[in-house]
RNA sequence: CGGAGUAUAGCGCAGCCUGGUAGCGCACCUGCUUCGGGAGCAGGGGGUCGCGUGUUCGAAUCACGCUACUCCGACCA
């Protein structure tokens, strides 16, 4: 893409509503622009970056065994009276009639609505199990939207169902999830640390919540620390098999949120030296809820001895939309976003320091074509601006690599190389710059790991 | 929903106290010169001062009402 036709409306002071650091990065580097209190448009350097991240939701989602479908945004309150649940929502649900006065709503969630697809074409064990997702826009109207995307009213989320014959089945499913969910942030860039969390009246110990280390993060978390360096399941990981060891593996290690932290205990089953407090965003939730929406709907399947058997069901949430904030929160400087590869807008920044000087232009043209010719998605800045105002520019959309191009390294054939993350610049010959980038990138994209 | 604030050009702000019909930086347009860390000079365009009512000869400025947005708290992917 070249900078000087694409559309990215990059600010130099951010606009005083925002408060955090991603919210602010956001709004600079031209990724929103708010429409109303928690409501945002996902202009396209931030588009980009949101479609990378629900790619690898959905890579890993299926990689797991699950389904992807696609429900509506709004749907008939009478799913909801069926679960009881059109009553007891509350205010944060978006209620409104069509023409004919029907009761409708935004989907906040959509539970109801998938044990209705269940319900309708399942009948038997022999299906389950079963997992079906979706990513789709949800509307939650809270009392107070926050810190840009991070809390919006209007969100992206990833939500899967699972409906299995019995307890046993729904563990499994959970485990499956759990696995997919720590490669799913990994994948990211990110570390995602399953947190014990309340699970409610149903009890048991099969709620996870995911939690991202960042200092702006809203709860306070408590940690054994060798998870953060904990290795995640590999890509070939078979999720037919039996996953409890690795739930166990996980689990075994501390880690809490305040809301469910016993610091006597944090104390006592942590070595001192690996007592970590800090603090999280909550990115992905995963629950077992049994019986809760099969029962009141009637989604049952017959089992194999003929009996007819109420499925027990679990419910698994990402964030998109939350994630591109907290992946900013997790790695940024002072200049601005510094994404990892794999979720970056861009993976390398072509740099013309001196545009419209005939030599530097013909030069980075042929780069330009190399770059996209071996499948490096590029970001080349041909604007008529100071080599300043591109570093700037370049440091603060945070793309990986740039690649820097002048009238005076180009008099002995060299181009340069910085690394966004590290500040690290290299110089090297011309020719040997594509092959350099394709191999420090390509590992990054953390697609086969 | 309780508490605290803000609203003047696309963004950041001044002007308001002490009413006299709007200004600065960045961004934008034109020209020239520049060009390795947000360039310089010259010229130019853009605002019913959030909305309404009132006071006044006259309101961005004073009074009252409303709306929107932000922050802190209780709640959530």
């Amino acid at each position: 893409m070249r900078l000087s036709r694409y559309f990215l409306p990059v600010l130099k002071d951010s606009p005083k509503e925002a408060e955090i650091v991603s919210h602010k990065l956001m709004l600079r580097a031209g990724m929103i622009k708010q429409q109303a209190a928690g409501s945002y448009s996902w202009l396209p350097l931030g588009y980009k970056v949101l479609e990378k991240v629900v790619r690898i939701v959905e890579e890993e989602q299926n990689r797991s065994g699950a389904i992807e479908l696609k429900m509506p945004t709004l749907q008939s309150a009478d799913l909801w009276r069926e679960s009881g649940r059109y009553d007891a929502y509350g205010e944060e649900m978006l209620r409104l009639k069509d023409r004919h006065k029907r009761d409708m709503l935004y989907g906040p969630t959509n539970e109801e609505m998938i044990t209705d697809i269940f319900r309708t074409f399942v009948h038997s064990y022999r299906d389950l199990p079963l997992n079906l997702y979706h990513v789709q826009w949800k509307f939650r109207d809270e009392v107070r939207p926050r810190f840009g995307t991070m809390r919006s009213r209007e969100f992206l989320m990833k939500d899967a169902y699972s409906f299995d014959l019995d307890f046993a089945g729904a563990q499994q499913a959970f485990y499956r999830m759990f696995v997919a969910y720590l490669r799913t942030f990994y994948r990211m860039g990110l570390v995602g640390i399953p947190m014990r969390a309340d699970s409610g009246p149903i009890g048991g110990d099969m709620s996870y919540e995911f939690h991202v280390l960042a200092d702006t993060g809203e709860s306070a978390v408590f940690l054994d620390a060798d998870l953060v360096h904990k290795p995640i399941p590999p890509i070939d990981i078979d999720f037919r098999s039996d996953l409890t060891p690795i739930f166990k593996d996980w689990t075994s290690l501390y880690a809490a949120t305040d809301e469910m932290v016993d610091e006597a205990e944090f104390r006592a089953k942590v070595p001192a030296d690996k007592q970590l407090s800090a603090r999280g965003i909550e990115v992905g939730h995963i629950f077992y809820f049994g019986t809760k929406y099969s029962d009141p709907m009637k989604a049952t399947v017959t089992g194999a001895d003929g009996k007819e058997v109420t499925v027990h069901m679990g419910s698994y949430g990402i964030g998109p939309t939350r994630l591109v904030p907290a992946i900013i929160e997790a790695s940024h400087d002072d200049n601005g976003i510094i994404w990892p590869v794999s979720v970056a807008p861009f993976e390398v920044e072509l740099i013309n320091l001196k545009a419209g000087d005939h030599d530097t232009d013909f030069a980075c043209d042929k780069l330009y074509d190399a770059l996209q010719d071996a499948g490096l998605d590029t970001l080349y800045d041909d604007r008529d601006q100071p080599a300043g105002a591109k570093f700037a520019t370049a440091d603060l959309i945070g793309i990986p690599y740039q690649l820097i191009l002048g009238p005076r390294g180009l008099k002995e054939g060299n181009a340069e190389i910085k690394h966004r993350k590290t500040g690290e610049r290299e110089t090297l010959p011309v020719a040997a710059a594509v092959d350099r980038l394709k191999a420090l990138i390509e590992p990054e994209r953390r697609n086969t790991v």
